[in-house]
DNA sequence: GTTGTCCCTGAATCTCCAA
DNA sequence: GTTGGAGATTCAGGGACAA
């Protein structure tokens, strides 16, 4: 076992050049929608291939009848028939099916992600461990704003777990460990994640309807492949849906492939994709050591939307104008630090507060970045 | 299915008196630690005998130690050259063989509560599931201080996952749903529980030394007792260890029941136990649902006078007024019914809280009905 | 522009009891 | 077993619209 940490070797050996990617790796449809069953679309693609499965299987909830709320309005749960199986016999060859696949297209240092909740979370938990991988993390996704127990029956529901597991005991894998602790305030990131339901702007609707009934938030990806993925890396979603992990990983400059049967959500996801903009360099290139680390949160407000990572910021007098990068860090020039530190350094002070310093545009005008501290404060606050 | 609330009728037929529980019971071996192997000394307990199981088993799949087979043979030392099927097959006919017995000494409205992380949940979910447990929540118990990972190779593991579970899916259980939306501020629970880890003057310690390596916060017992237990209910721990479950049960008034094998726990586990007082009757009662509460009927209110016949009542927007009969029906235009009825008719809609749909003026202020309720449950109490 | 209110909605295994 | 009536039950965020 051992982690495979971010260096500038390594970078160089797995990162495919952005200009020629398939170059490298020809065989591989990337960017492209697989159409048809996940485990039979797999099975076309060759043996240690990918860098990282993303899977957001079905959950097999087994709902019962209809739900009101208090109100008397109706819950519009999922009914699809892709959620349906005869038992757990038929979930597990399905999921046993999809995970052996998912196994051998994985490169040997590759990693796993699944999604799920309790209604099949250990069942799929059992089986890839049965496979051979090795469980690196549960991590608990607590939603900040789930639905509510209408009925005062259980507790509410109010996380999902996702499972984080390498291809073996012994197998490498790879950990963005600075990037994580810079976008946690320079604390270790924990295995449970405090991050919203996708809803709003996000969440995508046709004729007001959801396109999608469980189309999960970008925040999250975008968390999964910072932390488990380098540029370059290619990211294989047996389970595309509507497109969120391919929307994620083009724009943190990440190779993509995904299967979907179902034709509508393959226009859809095409059509959000196409619309996603690339990062450029400077603001993909994560913290690689201590030095250059951030002292605050703001990777946060990065990770969150509130600042894109890209976002051009300066001073007030505009001497200096610094990008923001995809870990909350900063760059101007050569230089690269901390929203404080880099601040500090440009006008060769002893200190200097990054969040009344840094300035940028909104609705075409300018604040302190502080701002978006506020934001968030408000949108995050207990 | 269902949720089986705490009702009086319910509490005085499964309370056992407090000076005399074994008169009602008198083959459970309440207030004892079974000696022996978990399996084998449930075996002794009689069938349908237990409210609750509370069991936090072994996790280390490298230590054999604590295995034992069904039929009762023991496994041999776990070592490093024993292939992974072996490992798991051998956990998991481990744990099929105490879920089994557990399930066969729960009442039919009984429940079941195991922890775990991620080492042998996955597993331990989907065996109960198999063996025909159904799940009600599973709860994320969120360490607020979580040992770091030393070496950042992955996210700091700062949760443990615990099931609740039912015999079934058609089975009753038991909620304590408003004791946990009080304890919680007026808010649902939810299934994301922030506590400390164990540590400080509870953690048990001899010479210097922690007792047990992994002894649980009595603050998880207390909710776990709390949520899904009445007064005088008989709890189960068939890993006893150090006897938290047996501490915090003494003190909210459940009885219990232990299994440990190790001598050295089981002493130390008596000993703590002993020194824990009962809480007394005015601190164990918790707030009751509205569904526990007596009923009301709204005839019982007009004909003792906290309705007089003739007032109008009316929804909060005044869209309808009804006038209140002798009888305690609602009479609006040529329709009439009863609170509920008449208020789900109105609005179309699939069903109605008459308490809380119909206001009417008291002193010049508007209230809902459900005041006239309160004050009449406050006049005929006891 | 700002504030307040109303309305809608989200991976949900969501009632009990008598007849 | 089923059926029907009585009765109990919700939190946070976003968008639209009014004051």
């Amino acid at each position: 076992m051992g982690v495979v940490e971010t260096t500038k070797t390594r970078a160089l050996r797995r990162a495919k050049p952005v200009a020629a990617p398939r170059e490298l790796a020809p065989a591989l449809p990337l960017g492209e929608i697989l159409d048809g069953d996940c485990v039979e679309a797999m099975r076309r693609l060759p043996d240690a291939s990918i860098d990282l499965v993303f899977a957001d299987p079905p959950y097999n909830l087994q709902l019962g009848g209809d739900l009101n709320r208090p109100d008397g309005s109706h819950v519009d749960a999922v009914t699809d028939d892709w959620d349906r199986f005869d038992s757990f016999k038929a979930y597990d060859d399905f999921t046993r099916a999809w995970l052996t696949e998912a196994k051998r297209v994985l490169k040997p240092d590759g990693a796993l992600w699944v999604i799920g909740s309790y209604h099949n979370i250990f069942r799929v938990g059992a089986i890839l461990q049965d496979l051979g991988f090795w469980i690196l993390n549960d991590v608990v996704w607590r939603k900040a704003n789930p639905m509510p127990n209408f009925r005062g029956t259980r507790f509410t529901n109010a996380h999902e777990t996702l499972i984080w597991a390498s291809q073996g005991e012994k197998a490498k894998y790879h950990f963005n460990y600075r990037a994580m602790k810079t976008l946690n305030d320079e604390l270790q990131m924990r295995s449970d994640w405090v991050l919203p339901i996708c809803g709003g702007q996000e969440r995508l609707k046709e004729g007001g309807h959801k396109v999608h009934p469980t189309q999960k938030p970008e925040a999250l990806l975008y968390r999964v492949l910072l932390a488990t993925t380098e540029r370059g890396d290619v990211v294989l979603d047996p389970f595309f849906g509507t497109g969120t992990t391919g929307a994620v990983a083009r724009r943190l400059g990440r190779e993509w492939i995904g299967c979907e049967r179902e034709g509508g959500y393959r226009q859809a996801a095409l059509k959000r994709i196409a619309k996603e903009l690339p990062l450029d360099e400077s603001a993909l290139t994560t913290m690689q050591s201590r030095k250059t680390a951030p002292k605050v949160a703001f990777g946060a407000l990065v990770e969150n939307g509130y600042i894109a990572p890209g976002t051009q910021v300066f001073d007030k007098k505009r001497r200096w104008t610094a990008t923001v990068r995809a870990d909350g860090s900063l760059a101007y020039e050569k230089q690269v630090g901390s929203i404080h530190g880099l601040g500090k350094d440009l006008q060769g002070a002893p200190s200097c507060n990054g969040w009344t310093f840094w300035h940028y545009e909104v609705d075409g005008e300018v604040k302190p970045i502080d701002a978006a501290r506020q934001l968030y404060l408000l949108a995050t606050e207990d």
